[in-house]
DNA sequence: TGAAAATCTTGTCCTAGTTCAATGCATGGG
DNA sequence: CCCATGCATTGAACTAGGACAAGATTTTCA
């Protein structure tokens, strides 16, 4: 149950049996169907998820209605809306919903709490979680700007070589931000140059 | 000398004055002459740095020599590239240049180590603001995809309104991703706009 | 101060990607 | 098992924005 959590926790701080005894303690399980929207757009996000198992989509919509998503979390990853839950006074815009059928570990803002006063060194990892975060939506924003469709598509491609197989097509043209049809033409004209 | 950086590291967390000094004394003041480049590409980013004065930008360039700017820092914020001394084999693309004279007070790892320890409490500091930024370079992505360049433009008008006084028009295109030709184009189509 | 360098403007042509529609294809729920 | 609904594909017409080039204007600094 907890072998994943802890192994993806201890990767940048190396934590004693006791300290990840307390951080399990602190965690609890839960099981959410498929296709439910654990986050709604104005709510404050109460909980920072692990991803024992399953598929979630995390997106903000825009006044049109026009639907980006910002990131796609599967087994081992961090799924939450930390960084808006900061601006107190603007409204998030941020939907979280489950994709498949998902098994999560989650603690809540006061459990985080609790957490960092009982062992003050989780305050680092979590901090360095953050900016591999940071980093990656960096990285994705230069990628936005500066490459072409088709290379958006191969960078995903390369860097998420499961998640294709897993989600709708459109959602993946929504996290790359071109649109459906066009990726869909983007894929036949890769298929017709293979068989050339 | 340090009121500025010492009001600024309050605001998420409330210091002791114990607590500031200890975190004043590691800090150090540098002077850079403008247009000096602090941290080319590939090399280790071993500072983070408080502007007390005057402005930097921090850019990427790809393979094709395309300059894309990710952050203009002025007066009281923070510089640094700390996001990606963590992708320890991929060489950093990022430079750092003073666009004006500027006056930093700076720490490196080794010191903000030392500052871990003495006060941990800035730990969290620390992770806050890494948290800000986080939530500042989402919604820009978000913007980058869902906005037209007028929109980008202006938005970054109202949330910076005084970095066109300082900066050349073309870097602010790059940071916004559009041409530097098409975003004069779009200025004098306000121009115009605004006569009628 | 004056010339060189950098920056900004404007126009023309061009293309990557969008929008809208129509059609075919899964698939999963009753 | 079948039908409704969502999903992917394809095409045609359109557009936001880029690339290039040539001037105009501003800055820099010797």
């Amino acid at each position: 149950m907890f072998t994943q959590i802890n192994s993806s926790i201890s990767r940048y701080v190396n934590f004693t049996p006791e300290e990840l005894e307390i951080f399990n303690g602190l965690l609890s399980h839960k099981q959410i169907a498929k296709k439910t929207i654990m986050l709604h757009e104005g709510e404050k996000c109460n909980f920072e998820a692990f991803v024992v198992k399953g598929c979630v989509r995390k997106y903000y919509i825009d006044k049109n209605g026009f639907e980006v998503i910002l990131q796609f979390a599967v087994e081992n990853s961090w799924i939450s809306d930390i960084s808006f839950s900061i601006y107190e006074d603007c409204v998030s815009h941020v939907f979280i919903e489950t994709l498949e059928n998902c098994d999560f570990l989650l603690f809540s803002p006061e459990t985080k709490e609790k957490l960092f006063e009982q062992a003050p060194r989780f305050e680092r990892a979590f901090r360095i979680l953050m900016q591999r975060n940071l980093a990656v939506t960096q990285n994705r924003l230069f990628h936005s700007i500066t490459l072409t469709a088709e290379q958006k598509y191969d960078e995903f491609l390369a860097l998420y070589p499961t998640i294709p197989q897993r989600v709708a097509q459109h959602y993946i043209a929504s996290y790359l931000g071109i649109s459906a049809e066009f990726l869909s033409k983007i894929r036949t004209r890769k298929l017709k140059s293979l068989n050339f």
